[in-house]
DNA sequence: GCCAACGTTGGC
DNA sequence: GCCAACGTTGGC
């Protein structure tokens, strides 16, 4: 089992929008990154992925989700009227791919930004990488266990 | 709202 | 294939 971290902008969709779907299940869709694009397209049915809020006051590890469908086209791009729209792509040609994700848990208290980078635990993670912007990125089982841990733990 | 960092596009 | 210009991401 593969660990992720998928990125979502709170006011686009949060983790407690997640909570409120059908089968507490989306789609990930919108992904237009060809490497965040792979990763999804590594994804394995029962692999799990922290849920990242960006842009966000403050930014911040929110939850658990579990993949429950591996990749499969993203009818977005080539919708005209989404934002995700992408004139590349054509459901002959989908360029893009998306995954099924099901909420896992919501962490009793999110685990902000700046908390993250005091972590020794995670040291060279790539969300802490000065630049970085990849919205699906891979998080080794260690990094995984020290966030879901912090998640965890009643406030200070 | 600013802006650094990054990815993509397109002229050559 | 280079690289400048542009658009986007995302922290602050």
């Amino acid at each position: 089992m593969n660990h992720w971290l998928i990125k979502s902008e709170p006011d686009v969709f949060s983790i407690r929008d997640l909570a409120k779907a059908k089968r507490q299940t989306t789609h990930w869709e919108g992904v237009r990154n060809y490497q965040a694009r792979n990763f999804l397209r590594a994804m394995q049915v029962g692999d799990r992925a922290l849920y990242y809020h960006s842009n966000a006051t403050p930014s911040a590890v929110a939850g658990v989700v579990e993949i429950v469908r591996t990749a499969y086209p993203d009818p977005t791009a080539w919708d005209l009227k989404s934002d995700y729209h992408d004139p590349k792509a054509s459901p002959e040609n989908p360029v893009w791919s998306m995954v099924d994700v099901k909420l896992v848990e919501i962490f009793p208290r999110e685990i902000p930004l700046d908390e993250l980078r005091t972590a020794k635990a995670l040291e060279g993670m790539e969300l802490l990488r000065r630049g970085s912007r990849l919205s699906v990125q891979p998080v080794t089982a260690a990094q995984f266990r020290a966030i879901e841990k912090l998640g965890k733990k009643e406030t200070r």
